[in-house]
DNA sequence: CTGAAAGCGCTAACAT
DNA sequence: ATGTTAGCGCTTTCAG
């Protein structure tokens, strides 16, 4: 079934024989040329190049004890907030030499720890998980760091995280701010969704304004649209003048049933959404929303995995989550004047 | 500076050790399970469940001569379309127990290049390219297959690509089908751009119909409304009843600045964009384009990898391109009525 | 059915 | 500076 290797390709034994030296000296002359006499180094260089020799990892990584590969627990890579987030993570591997192996847990506990057996099996050197739902239960071999962005479990050691609860608060503010006082929200499920909750809430409390209504959906357009329907039919369409959504594509379900129940955005409601995600500029009017560093939590996992991969990893260092606080961009759907793109 | 093995990882030795087999028969044990006695083979797999052993991967390539990795190169896989495409070769990949080992090249030929290599030193099985620039340049190890997604050469061996020659004629024939007569395009580059154009001319050409201005751009949202207000300077407010993007980035772009100019869409000008991007149905209007199917297309290049791993590539089977017909999604930037999602 | 032995391709200690 | 030797962990003849 599987095809087999028919010819040798080329192997350090080859280019040994070719140039007359020992086969430990062409490992030499690529490892360690300061190692080897010029004249002999460039000998065997010239017959590497020759022949297109390339050391086979195989046998390096099965003595060297490294395969030199990250494991990449994604929910799925298909969503662009991930989509950026592990291109962020290869930026900084790859001058390593590391490469990201792949694989997907479409957010399902037991998927993601069959991934991880896969990877493992795969004899990553190390693994960077994006929201674990599995958290420490997660198969490890010896001396094998997993590093975590925006696990399900709280403070976790050598997560990186978004401070989801000032987020919430951020997007309250903003309503206060500008003189909206008919707020609601509508959570999103997990940890974050919970997180930016509490924020929100936090806030208006603060503020001693009570929320008109709340509301929860799975992320999706349709959730925006359903949640918001049930919050207009239970508060009236004058009872809304700030609308908080937990995820920019809800917003955009959001935005289209407000204005098809005849609501002008700003103007009637304003509406903020979550995470800054690459439509949210396009959208009519421009929607406003929180942040998310994407690309900066990405690279900050993976120099996290660098750390106890490379170095002994002071305990210290990662004892606590790393903490990414979350930014406001203001556009249009809050704001008539400003829209900044 | 890299962390040593410090204590040995349980290996076939140690549980050969703890049932007193061999270490032979633990492999057999382990891969052929019906070539040992029952009883020993409860043993030897009673006892590596116990402490969790798991054959090191490592080991066994370098003597199978085979990794199961399958580099993927792909301009950048924060693109949503790329990771779309990702994430549907992943999923038939998976089951075979291969693992997609990543890569980013930018668009660009010489990194494209740099990652094969890079690829090929992780000793690979085979890879995937998507929009390769390099096309058959790609270095390649002995017996090594490359499947391409839209590579920019034409007719290339191995390779599954759109037909955006018939994506352009799609859009043409809309607009004229709903009867919009003053029509331009923006296009895109490379070759995809090309084409989709050509489909574009062809088909207006065919119905006699000379479009009121060309324009082009870099798919951008501000190469789109660059574009689009270029257009407008030319043929004014009222030469422009329907406009195609060959990107739905674009589009957007695209609208905003119809708007702005306080052209309404679809009323005035009609809006088709191209790929049906996530958040097409999420603009105002909900856009209209012509959908790439992009999970589709990536399971295909999967699968055509595995024809050339597992079995002889017959030639003759995979020396055209595999082509995949787009298909276009109606919304309402270019018919008030429909205003499916 | 099982064990002994060879070897996958490479690196690293030890000699010279 | 180079060759020799040993061995990484595993699979796979070849005997028994």
């Amino acid at each position: 079934m599987l095809i087999r290797r028919t010819h040798r390709t080329s192997s350090a034994r080859q280019i040994a024989e070719m140039t007359g030296v020992s086969i430990a000296t062409v490992s030499r002359a690529l490892n360690t040329p300061q190692r080897v006499t010029p004249e002999t180094r460039d000998r065997v260089l010239a017959a590497a190049a020759q022949v297109g020799y390339r050391p086979n990892p195989l046998g390096r990584n099965l003595v060297v004890g490294r395969s030199h590969l990250i494991g990449l627990i994604v929910p799925n890579i298909g969503f662009p907030l991930y989509g950026l987030m592990a291109r962020s993570l290869e930026d900084v591997l790859e001058p390593l030499g590391l490469r990201a192996l792949l694989a997907s847990s479409d957010d399902d506990e037991e998927r993601e720890i069959e991934a991880a057996h896969s990877l493992l099996r795969h004899a990553v050197d190390g693994g960077i998980v994006i929201n674990s739902r599995a958290n420490d239960r997660l198969p490890c071999g010896p001396r094998f760091p997993w590093v975590h962005i925006a696990p399900e479990a709280v403070g976790m050691s050598g997560a990186v995280e978004l401070d989801n609860r000032a987020g919430g608060r951020l997007a309250a503010n903003h309503f206060l701010e500008t003189g909206r006082r008919r707020l609601a929200h509508v959570a999103g499920y997990g940890r974050e969704g919970t997180e930016r909750d509490l924020g929100w809430r936090e806030a208006l409390q603060a503020a001693g304004v009570e929320p008109v209504a709340a509301a929860s959906g799975d992320y999706s357009e349709v959730a925006g649209r359903v949640a918001t329907r049930a919050i207009l039919d239970r508060v009236g369409l004058d009872g809304l003048d700030g609308l908080f959504l937990a995820g920019d594509v809800m917003a955009a379900g959001a935005m289209r049933e407000l204005r098809e129940a005849g609501l002008r955005i700003p103007e009637d409601v304003a509406v903020i959404g979550f995470d800054d995600a690459d439509f949210a500029g396009m959208l009519e009017p421009p929607l406003t929303t929180v942040r998310q560093p994407a690309r900066d939590m990405g690279a900050a996992a993976a120099r996290l995995l660098l750390h106890s991969y490379t170095l002994e990893l002071p305990e210290s260092l990662a004892r606590q989550p790393v903490l990414f606080e979350p930014e406001l961009v203001v556009r249009g759907s809050t704001a008539a004047a400003a829209a900044q793109s």
